[in-house]
DNA sequence: GCCGTTTTCGGCCCGACTGTTTTCAGTCG
């Protein structure tokens, strides 16, 4: 049983505690060792079976997760949720995401109407049985009634370069709202989150009902959720939630730092104020005084928020309740920047499965400044994308030698090949012609369903060959449609640790693979992180910014990244001197 | 269920908005 398993089944035990009105708390910790377990780059299993690691050494395990983990690895099973699962049919859960229908609601429709679906639900409604419970009524009735439409189609979350395009257009638009003097945008989307789920705008303005009013007609604008003095929430044509919040210039940093989260991040800052005796929301920091009032002492600037709790100001990137509260003490890290970068070394052209061709994507490379770059085309097994032989491969490469010449002084191209691992192991072309290469990338892209044994030997076989530099997109996932292989990453870390080599995080927002946790993992083992576009035309390469994103996420700092040295120090780093 | 220099019990972040209520519970972020 793998980490995302287990936490599958903790996830699923805190639901289906929720919605059995369990202590809040007692859920809270299901969610929270979920989390540990999710984001882990060690396996459970491997910790089980190390007499020198302890489970309860892990943030969020006690004692009793620790036992459960164990007995789920060993045997399979999880008595407490077979159990739960027993007396609550796992259809209800889907009543849990209907907005506006938590588990206490929830729990009564079931109990009381013995409703367990969706469908039967719906038809409670129209009925007009919903109603005459309890606590509800004729509007909360309406609000099931639409809201399991939005139910059906599930949680979406849309990729963060996609909350990037939608947050411009917001924010353009709002600006132009009479008396709006700041517009900031919080949330996963100021934390950089791969995937984003809603939109959280923070304004400051004289009134509240001069932004709410210009929200109201963004083209987009579908319907209003809520609407208050200070917060007003809508929902978009594509059903994406925009949450707008009006707040005046002494909370103005209360409010960013309070909306920007995470939640995790803000239940850890919370408690840190208690222990000062201070408070802190919202509006501000406030000093707990003996009679039982509060005195404001901060909240303009987030800035002044941390400094009350003898705080450095976060990266929002960082705040996330990992490990940036041990950073703190020690000072952030630099945090990488696109400008940091000086070379992209994986790109495609149309000689592959590219659109552009070699001089289009050289042009365009020198347009953004780059120092060099890693011509990088398919290998043969990739038929699909008329992947190089040799022949051709080396043909590409003599072509490259001259306008290595043509292009001198002003960009470096790098002799590259994104050279497939294949099914039964070994490299797609043979090592004779690679060891010619500058810059070979070793790629898995067939055979992504065999075991994780079969997988991790591959790409471990890979980076023992001399000629290969790096693994490119280590997991194969891509966001919202298809997971990562299994593969052992511990493994993977160790032979390329041990090898001089490098591992990419591919800025592609549907890739972003390496993660941000795996990438910090990688960084902790002292493994250089090639940051690359993977461009198959010239607009590709712009992506480079979402996969820095992801890096600062990581904690990564430019000494951490590959290509923000030069060509010479790269091959120092894999000991080509 | 976790956690601990207030340490084995008693906390565990906190407020806006809505609907169904006459003072509050549920939901959400």
């Amino acid at each position: 049983m793998n980490n995302a398993q287990i936490a599958a089944k903790f996830e699923l035990l805190a639901d289906l505690l929720e919605f059995q009105g369990a202590n809040s708390f007692r859920v809270r910790a299901y969610r929270n060792a979920a989390r540990t377990i999710q984001e882990l780059s060690q396996q459970i299993s491997d910790i089980v079976e190390d007499p020198g690691q302890k489970l309860t050494d892990l943030e969020g395990i006690g004692k009793d997760l620790a036992k459960k983990c164990e007995v789920l690895v060993e045997t399979g099973k999880f008595p407490q949720l077979e159990e739960l699962q027993k007396q609550i049919p796992q259809s209800v859960l889907a009543m849990l995401r209907i907005p506006g229908l938590g588990p206490k609601k929830a729990a009564v429709i079931y109990k009381e109407l013995g409703i367990a679906t969706l469908e039967d639900l719906k038809q409670a409604c129209e009925d007009e049985r919903v109603r005459a419970l309890k606590g509800f009524g004729a509007k909360t009735e309406q609000m099931i009634l639409s809201g399991i439409e939005l139910a059906a189609t599930a949680e979406q979350r849309i990729y963060w370069a996609k909350a990037d395009q939608l947050v411009s257009r917001l924010r353009e638009h709002l600006q132009s709202a009479p008396g709006v003097e700041k517009i900031d945008f919080a949330g996963s989307y100021r934390r950089g989150k791969e995937t984003v789920g809603d939109i959280d705008v923070l304004t400051m303005a004289d009134s509240p009902s001069a932004p709410m009013d210009r929200l109201a007609e963004f083209p987009e604008f579908q319907e209003v959720i809520a609407r208050g003095d200070t917060k007003m929430s809508i929902r978009l044509e594509d059903n994406m939630q925009v949450d707008l919040r009006v707040v005046p210039g002494k909370s103005y940093g209360a409010a960013l730092q309070y909306f920007t989260g995470s939640k995790e991040h803000n239940v850890k800052i919370r408690g840190i104020a208690k222990q000062l005796g201070l408070k802190i929301n919202e509006y501000g920091v406030f000093r707990i005084e003996e009679d039982g009032s509060e005195t404001y002492i901060a909240g303009e600037t987030e800035e002044d928020v941390y400094g009350a709790l003898d705080l450095p100001w976060f990266p929002p990137e960082l705040r996330e309740n990992r490990d940036e509260f041990k950073m703190a003490e020690t000072g952030f890290p630099k945090l990488i920047t696109v400008e940091d970068l000086v070379g992209d070394m994986h790109m495609h052209t149309d000689a592959t499965d590219g659109r552009n061709t070699l001089e289009e994507m050289i042009e365009a490379s020198i347009a953004k400044g780059y120092q060099y770059i890693a011509i990088t085309d398919h290998s043969k097994r990739v038929s699909m994308a008329n992947g190089l032989d040799s022949e051709r491969l080396l043909a590409q490469w003599k072509q490259i030698d001259k306008l290595n010449k043509k292009y001198d002084g002003k960009i470096q191209i790098l002799k590259g090949l994104e050279c497939d691992i294949l099914e039964q192991g070994g490299m797609d072309l043979p090592d004779k012609v690679l060891a010619k290469g500058d810059w070979i990338i070793a790629s898995v892209h067939y055979g992504q369903n065999q075991s994780k044994q079969q997988i991790t030997d591959r790409i471990v076989g890979a980076l023992q060959n001399p000629s290969v530099c790096i693994v490119a997109h280590p997991t194969g996932r891509l966001i919202n449609r298809r997971d990562p292989y299994e593969v052992d990453l511990d493994a993977v870390f160790q032979c390329a640790k041990e090898n001089h080599k490098f591992v990419e995080l591919n800025a592609n927002p549907a890739r972003l693979d390496l993660n941000d946790v795996h990438c910090h993992a990688a960084k902790e083992r002292g493994i250089p992180i090639g940051i690359n576009s993977d461009g198959h035309k010239i607009d590709g390469l712009d992506v480079m910014r979402f996969g820095i994103v992801q890096a600062r996420r990581a904690g990564l700092t430019k000494k951490d990244v590959v290509n923000t040295r030069s060509w010479k120090g790269i091959q120092k780093l894999l000991g080509r001197e």
